[in-house]
DNA sequence: TCGAATGATTTAGA
DNA sequence: TCTAAATCATTCGA
């Protein structure tokens, strides 16, 4: 029996015995072996294992000769089909518990989250989108593009980062593969590696990549959502409105004294002029009605300053009716006024005067303003007359609306006396913000 | 730095 | 749901 023969005899008793132990695909044992001379085989698959363990050893000319003889012999094709089937066996069964490809829960709320800011799908605004929905959360105004732009700039570098990173890992994961392919490829030519083996190792490398990325978008979320609070806490920031603004709304309140109480078109045209939220000028109008009926003396100043500067407005106003009046002309009262609060297109633009020094004036329509302006000049009136209690009460006028409780509504009752359409019931509480 | 001013929030009541 | 009232938190000017 020359050597390599021997050797693949040996072999296949050692196929035969690890397959029927492992797998339980036990082959008929060839001929002179039928399971009595253990020894011999034993002997022949130690000298076996022994020429393996020395190849190293040998010469590379040597072990070529040796691995191409070992390659060329006629029973090689089956023997390494069996290992195959050995080999695909263990894999799958190790494979079984490990590969459910089931979709991670966290890592899907990550992909989720990552596409709603912005971050990850196609760009579109950058999150703009989030950042309005922050800024409508906050009932703050639209008028902080700097914010705004400062949010979508910071939103887009980690946008950046993040696809330069994810092509990165991409990249290197294609690399690697394609290497630890090629190098399987390369080392089945000389030991059974299945093409499902190479791919079970593609996907384990895979799955390592996916855990780095997974890594990766993690702190990519941990960014936007730092980003977004800090956002959201500077748009929490209380910030004064602008001199105009208040201007604006001081006008209205003085103007309104006995019936502090926009409605909400003139909520709406009040915000509008002052670039602030409804929200803003139902806050502003409840903070001032309440500090104003604490501190009546501390505001007598600026009620003065704003009745003096209406009464102004008033005077042209009522002088233009009366000369509207008379010439018929359809030109609206007051219109081109020298910068006082103005609503002629508001919803108490008109109104029924029933209400003024105890007189009705049925049927008698001046414009809102018209009325303001008679509220005004009154409290003037009132102020150079000596009124010092506002509380106390004129039984003829109070200036400031309030009756003995310190209400406003008891004195008159809004939605009746100033408008048919507005009433305190319409004012809008931010709280919700 | 301190106190007043002021916008926002919370709570209770109608 | 809105308002009054109290309170909080921030801004602003001296």
């Amino acid at each position: 029996m020359d050597e390599q023969a021997r050797i693949m005899q040996a072999l296949g008793g050692v196929s035969l015995a690890g397959h029927s132990v492992q797998g339980g695909m036990a082959l008929p044992p060839p001929h002179g072996h039928d399971g009595t001379d253990g020894d011999g085989r034993k002997q022949d698959i130690g000298d076996i294992l022994h020429q393996i363990m020395t190849i190293t050893d040998q010469s590379l000319d040597e072990a070529q000769a040796k691995k191409h003889g070992l390659n060329c012999h006629r029973m090689k094709p089956a023997l390494f089909s069996v290992l195959c089937e050995i080999k695909e066996k263990t894999g799958l069964s190790i494979r079984g518990a490990q590969e459910e490809d089931s979709p991670d829960p966290q890592l899907m709320r990550l992909d989720n989250m990552l596409l709603a800011e912005g971050v990850s799908g196609p760009e579109k605004g950058g999150g703009s989108a989030a950042a309005a929905a922050a800024a409508a959360a906050t009932g703050s105004p639209t008028d902080n593009s700097i914010e705004h732009s400062d949010y979508r700039a910071k939103l887009s570098q980690i946008r950046q980062i993040y696809h330069t990173e994810l092509e990165k890992y991409e990249q290197a994961c294609n690399e690697f593969t394609t290497h630890v392919m090629n190098l399987l490829r390369e080392q089945s030519r000389t030991r059974p590696i299945s093409p499902k083996e190479i791919e079970r190792m593609v996907s384990i490398i895979h799955r390592k990549f996916s855990s780095i990325q997974m890594q990766l978008k993690q702190s990519t979320c941990e960014a936007v959502m730092i980003l977004r609070s800090r956002f959201l806490d500077a748009r929490r920031k209380r910030r004064n409105f602008s001199k105009q603004a208040t201007e604006i709304l001081n006008e209205y309140f003085y103007s309104h004294l006995s019936n502090p109480y926009p409605s909400e078109e003139a909520k709406e045209e009040l915000a509008k002029k002052c670039s602030i939220t409804v929200s803003q000028v139902s806050n502003w109008f409840g903070n001032k009605r309440i500090r104003y009926k604490k501190n009546i003396g501390k505001f007598q100043e600026e009620a003065n300053l704003y009745a003096a500067k209406t009464a102004v407005t008033a005077a042209h106003a009522v002088a233009a009716t009366v000369q509207n009046s008379q010439t018929n002309s359809p030109t609206t009262p007051n219109s081109g006024s020298s910068g006082s609060f103005n609503l002629l297109n508001s919803g108490d633009m008109f109104m029924s005067m029933q209400n003024l020094n105890g007189d009705s004036y049925q049927g008698a329509q001046v414009g809102a303003n018209v009325q303001s302006q008679v509220d005004t000049l009154r409290h003037v009136i009132s102020q150079t007359a000596g009124y010092n209690d506002a509380l106390g009460g004129n039984p003829m006028y109070s200036p400031h609306g309030l009756n003995g409780n310190g209400g406003w509504q008891d004195a008159t009752t809004p939605s009746s006396v100033i408008s048919p359409i507005e009433g305190p019931g319409s004012v809008h509480s931010d709280t919700s913000n």
